[in-house]
DNA sequence: AAGATCTTACGTAAAACCACCTAATACGAA
DNA sequence: TTCGTATTAGGTGGTTTTACGTAAGATCTT
């Protein structure tokens, strides 16, 4: 064949999505999918080996996500893009996506051909985004640098969100729970939250929840 | 053909999980895709002009979700069978899933031929569950009849999830602060839980906070 | 019709959280 | 060295939640 072929990767924990894309590419000449990973773990490895031009990525998988992911084979293979293919619209995924290397983000509800328009476009070095993503990026504008939790504050959110009032995180962190609650002003104030509520749902949707146990 | 058919509508809002389904099924001479949906609002109407043997069902849908969709759809065709294809494998979506009357359940994350198997089984009148539902549904038992919560107990934990303070649903619901109280009192007694942060998770966990709006 | 459950509502007192404020110590970056 | 920030901690006072109660009317079930 005289047409170059994109060669893209898939990465994503379920068969059917895999197969569906799989299927609509068939109906292209331009795109060769030369790999398939149900993890982001197992996807680092074999991005290594077969190099592919894009990677169609997940966030939300088992072990490594997409995001942690995409940071590192970004940082890995710098000839490697990578369009992230998820179910979330929130903002802070996608300015996540974007901090980490991404150079696309598209919905999952969005249809096959506009897919393939993301494909092309980013094999081409250009970034894609759903055009359902503008008004969200919109409304929620991009969240500072400035503004992300440091490790102490993601420490105190965790315990917060799992239950433990001020007091109990400061037995077990055996500060005062003044300290506490000093944070927990400062953590909503970065956030620009300010009901308990939304910080559990904060932590929730970025993984300080199952973090370790439980 | 001699092979009876049997006739299967999919109802997902991911059009790539659609296509992966239907290019699975194209394997297979005994299946037969009559209609296609991406809510479960318009899956209605469309249940009723098909009258499909089987409906593949998603649970997280915008507008209506599988789950009452299934509810209604199985009190209205008595002929037509539902199986839930979810992401989500906590034990009380299963158990919501079955008591509106689906006659089974499996994960996104399972194989093509397991789908087509679970298919199978459900158009010959009988359960399926995806295997890896056993060991989630022992560890957590069936959640007990009366510690379900009431639709007034959802309405009032997705608005408390949501960040509203008790007087602030009080005022949205146009009832008083001591009720809202009373309904907060109960419904973390029948969860067992005494967090705000254990409400919130087991609203996110449930699919109470983006049922509706945002 | 009788019983169970849901939804509504109030009293009181303790506990937790929130919003202001200030401020010391430590540590890395400009 | 100076500046910023992270982490620590306290004062004061107001708001919210929580944990006990009790109980009336509506609605669903048997």
């Amino acid at each position: 064949m005289l047409e170059p072929q994109i060669r893209v990767m898939l990465i994503d924990d379920h068969p059917m999505v895999q197969d569906g894309l799989i299927a609509c590419f068939s109906y292209y000449d331009d795109i060769e999918v030369v790999a398939r990973c149900n993890d982001g773990s197992t996807a680092l490895a074999e991005a290594q080996k077969c190099r592919p031009d894009v990677i169609l990525m997940d966030i939300s998988m088992p072990g490594m996500n997409g995001i942690e992911a995409t940071e590192i084979i970004t940082e890995q293979l710098k000839d490697t893009k990578v369009l992230i293919f998820s179910m979330h619209d929130n903002a802070e995924f996608v300015t996540n996506a974007i901090q980490a290397g991404a150079s696309g983000y598209i919905l999952k509800n969005t249809s096959s051909t506009e897919v393939y328009q993301a494909i092309k476009e980013i094999s081409l070095g250009k970034p894609y985004f759903s055009s359902a993503l503008a008004k969200v990026l919109a409304t929620n504008p991009v969240q500072h640098k400035n503004e992300r939790l440091t490790n102490r504050e993601q420490v105190i959110l965790s315990h917060i969100a799992r239950g433990k009032s001020s007091k109990e995180v400061a037995n077990i962190l055996d500060i005062s729970a003044r300290t506490v609650e000093a944070h927990r002003r400062n953590i909503k104030a970065k956030l620009h939250v300010d009901s308990l509520a939304e910080l559990v749902r904060y932590a929730v949707d970025h993984g300080l929840i199952d973090m370790d146990l439980e």
